[in-house]
DNA sequence: GCAAAGCGTACAATTTCGGTCCTGATTCGA
DNA sequence: TCGAATCAGGACCGAAATTGTACGCTTTGC
């Protein structure tokens, strides 16, 4: 386990969608076909994402949605986020602990450090890494050091 | 969220107070009283910590638990791995994914290697370090300052 | 004014989690 | 041999989160 939500699995998809073509608005419609999703659901991933600001929005007609930045500026830990809030490994690792065991417990100070390392993990992440290497370049070992390495 | 589950965060409590004392046996009544949690739920968590190797056990009367090993040669990954199976952010970056996605995914590979990364960073913490203090030194006071470095 | 597209909210179905209980199996002591 | 203590294994139920869908409203372009 351990895992992030679909819904957070989903949002990598559509945005390694929208930064094939940064350029181009996609509605949502278009972004379902190619990430093979539902459309509402699309549109369902689509909001938090723009509302976090990694997504540009456009309404009206021939509106739609572009990446806010470049996806090398956008770690892996900014989409998690938006997705599923801010992260916490425990309950008592984030903000305000609501733990009433927190006296006795003894872990929660190392919970809260095991969470700063997973989110420096995320964060050493980004958007730009999630993109598929083209065939011709597939023998480039991946890496996951941030980019410019 | 990307959030162990409650049993986890229990988990390690439960296997602290075993590490306060490793020479003694705790049944799981005791541990309930010094984990200040549900006597059921010990039990609940023991019996996979038990299955995985993590702690052992003492059937009959004046049975109870004890630590397999050393609290040093115990990874925190070892002990989610235990309560909530094989670590897998998504659903693809597990043995076998059973993604329809995946001929058109295309980040399926990324998060498999995001995965050993969150394993990486849970692999390199000890519940010895979980350890309020450490037993050799219960005799001297607890300080908030950092023992000598 | 109309159509296209995003925005916001609400809702039902499914799954998982959290917690409890019950019935055996095993060991120790009388 | 019998009984008590304790772990082992599973079943069960309620609560919560996740997932997917639908509806109505607002904004924008023609």
């Amino acid at each position: 386990m351990l895992r992030v939500t679909k819904l957070t699995d989903y949002a990598t998809v559509i945005l390694v969608a929208l930064a094939r073509a940064p350029d181009r608005v996609h509605s949502s419609a278009e972004l379902a076909e190619l990430a093979r999703l539902e459309a509402p659901t699309v549109a369902k991933v689509l909001k938090p994402l723009a509302h976090a600001g990694l997504v540009e929005s456009f309404r009206g007609a021939a509106g739609g949605y572009q990446l806010a930045r470049p996806a090398a500026d956008i770690p892996l830990i900014a989409i998690v986020k938006a997705i599923e809030g801010p992260l916490g490994m425990t309950e008592c690792s984030g903000e305000h602990s609501s733990c009433e065991h927190e006296p006795h417990c003894g872990v929660q100070v190392h919970w809260r450090r095991i969470n700063d390392v997973i989110a420096e993990a995320l964060g050493g992440i980004t958007l730009a890494q999630m993109l598929p290497v083209p065939p011709a370049r597939r023998a480039i070992p991946l890496r996951l050091a941030p980019a410019g390495g």
